[in-house]
DNA sequence: CCTTTCATGGAAACCGTTTTCTATTATCGT
DNA sequence: ACGATAATAGAAAACGGTTTCCATGAAAGG
């Protein structure tokens, strides 16, 4: 193992002084002359030195790193986010850790202790577990911890009290869809999210309950499904649904994974989409456009979002740390829904 | 700010000292009198401590960190590989940096000096640089310097020369593939894969030529296209493809990926699968499942190899890193392949 | 020519651990 | 009760940077 050369290697191969060369690294505004400083890049550059972060992380108290939790790196949702994050952070010159809870609180609260530990300068949360009554309290017991330590957060799910948001505004997004099914005819919804616990699912729900109560329509509790946002607990889900009853004119789906197991049962029990069910999803994966029918789903611009999250933890000052950034939602028309014009509303309201 | 606390203050409150406390948290082996240790670590728990790890790694001159270089991390098949990564890189105690490269080779070179500066226990490599000519030797010259520290190499792609391997047998997938097809009757097959400069590809197309000359079959040059491994590129060399010639009876797929975007560019021509043409992919990514109609492909055990990247990293003695790990392929039969017999075979050769 | 100002150098403290080396004390077998 | 052994303490030297606090020499200003 070859001895590793130091800032103190440089400086002598330059002929110039360790504070000049560590003022040429890492503090590029302090006057060098323009011969000096040539000659330390060229040293550094022969020497193959680059500086270790460990000894910057340990003096400075902060490091370049970046912490993204999510629930499940796989989805296909979340591997668009870590993607933005990723990138914009390469691009700003910060590392990532990707930390995957597979869906397990748990997991994040050990997450937030080697974070911590590591001293990142932020940390961007889209574990969800914040959203479940049961971890909350530990959750935020962290995120104090590293605010304490000048650390910033960062959540990528619904709003909530502890730390700015990046995200779509998901009561928005799921009233949206559901006034685009009723005014195409679509009068008798179902929805199908995630566990009930989670603040996503919550937040469906209440847009669900308000836009029936704004139509007269009643409240049947069996038409709400909570399974999960995965495409088992859509798969679930609408066996668990249509087992009932089948005379739904569309069902709301969490998400498009969601969208995507509904999808697959309704074609193993002969219910043809839209005709007999329009079906809607949120997320508009990559997936979405090849399904059977291609889905019609709402945009959530994921890269965008975690580029965004990464540019507000690396942003110097951190005022823009206060505010939610809240992405408006857009519909991706496909062809999973149906126009059932108003003759279908009437007859089956009849 | 609060000050933070040190090794110091765990030391003080537990009427320990420094030494002690260091041996209780990272020398578990060390004799310590189990009524010290856990004043030891009552105190931990009480303070709330948690070791700084940049000053272990800086003393230390190494980390709990390993380095994933991805071309992809929203392409499904390199998120189940960070899936497996990251969760095993968790069980082990490790921390995982995920690295982007959307495929381009120069951002895998940047990325490995940043990784070796934050002194990373390993790197596994799946960014597909080192199989691309211009840019191996860079790579290698990074690799090298690496190894000098103790860093560990894996590969996630085909075999090279330059670090072991853990994958599936690339040539023995292909060929497994196209015999599948040809015992079944599909005997005119073309092939799309990635970019001819990628190993990967090489080898699909090392398997096909050799297929094509065991069964005395000529080769036809315009028959094997290479695009890219996404949609995209299947849908685009599935047009290059059909707009020559569209008597196959099978594409041979180099991705499950690129069989959706086949698949997919297919269904617009009204060319039906798997009566008209048989479509193959690798890999048995979560939405093979799902195409039109379901995918036949070959399993890639794609959380289980990075899951075992990881433990070879970790894995104390590096006497297993040696050797190549090659799990063995194997075929999901789905719908996307139809036997046609001798027949048909008979027929098309006569 | 004398005083500022600017570019640079040198020395040293510090960040929070691990580790080595040398005591010191308690416990134990005989 | 005596030497051996085990458990623990204490001091101090790293690890590789950043930063502060002067000191210095040279160019610029009056």
């Amino acid at each position: 193992m070859k001895k590793r050369i130091s800032i103190r290697d440089v400086a002598e191969s330059a002929g110039a002084s360790i504070t000049t060369v560590s003022r040429v690294i890492s503090n590029p505004g302090y006057p060098v002359s323009a011969g000096l400083r040539k000659k330390i890049l060229d040293a550094i550059e022969k020497l193959n030195y680059s500086p270790t972060s460990a000894a910057q992380t340990l003096k400075k108290g902060y490091s370049n790193v970046i912490g993204l939790i999510v629930r499940d790196i796989a989805d296909p949702y979340f591997g668009e986010l870590a993607k933005g994050v990723t990138e914009k952070a390469m691009e700003l010159g910060f590392l990532c850790f990707v930390c995957n809870t597979g869906r397990n609180p748990r997991n994040e609260i050990e997450y937030l202790e080697l974070l911590w530990s590591h001293k990142t300068r932020g940390i961007i949360m889209a574990g969800g577990g914040i959203d479940t009554p049961e971890y909350r309290e530990k959750i935020v017991k962290q995120l104090q911890r590293g605010k304490n330590q000048g650390m910033r957060f960062i959540g990528l799910g619904p709003q909530n009290l502890e730390i700015p948001t990046v995200s779509i505004d998901y009561f928005a997004a799921a009233t949206l869809i559901l006034e685009y099914l009723f005014t195409r005819g679509n009068a008798r919804i179902a929805m199908i999210s995630g566990a009930d616990r989670i603040l996503t699912s919550q937040e469906h729900f209440k847009a669900y309950r308000s836009f029936l109560s704004n139509h007269g329509l009643p409240f049947n509790p069996g038409d709400a499904i909570f399974e999960g946002f995965t495409e088992h607990g859509g798969y679930e889900g609408c066996g668990r649904l249509i087992a009932r009853r089948n005379d739904f004119d569309a069902i709301f789906c969490g998400s498009d994974t969601i969208a995507i197991g509904v999808l697959h049962r309704l074609a193993e029990k002969g219910v043809r989409v839209p005709q007999d069910i329009s079906v809607m999803g949120i997320g508009d994966i990559p997936q979405a456009r090849f399904t059977v029918p291609p889905l019609t789903t709402i945009r959530v611009p994921r890269y965008e979002i975690g580029a965004r999250a990464v540019e507000l933890i690396a942003n110097d000052d951190g005022s823009a740390l206060e505010e939610n950034t809240l992405f408006f939602p857009v519909i991706v028309e496909r062809q999973s829904v149906i126009d059932r014009g108003v003759r279908d509303f009437v007859l089956k309201n009849a």
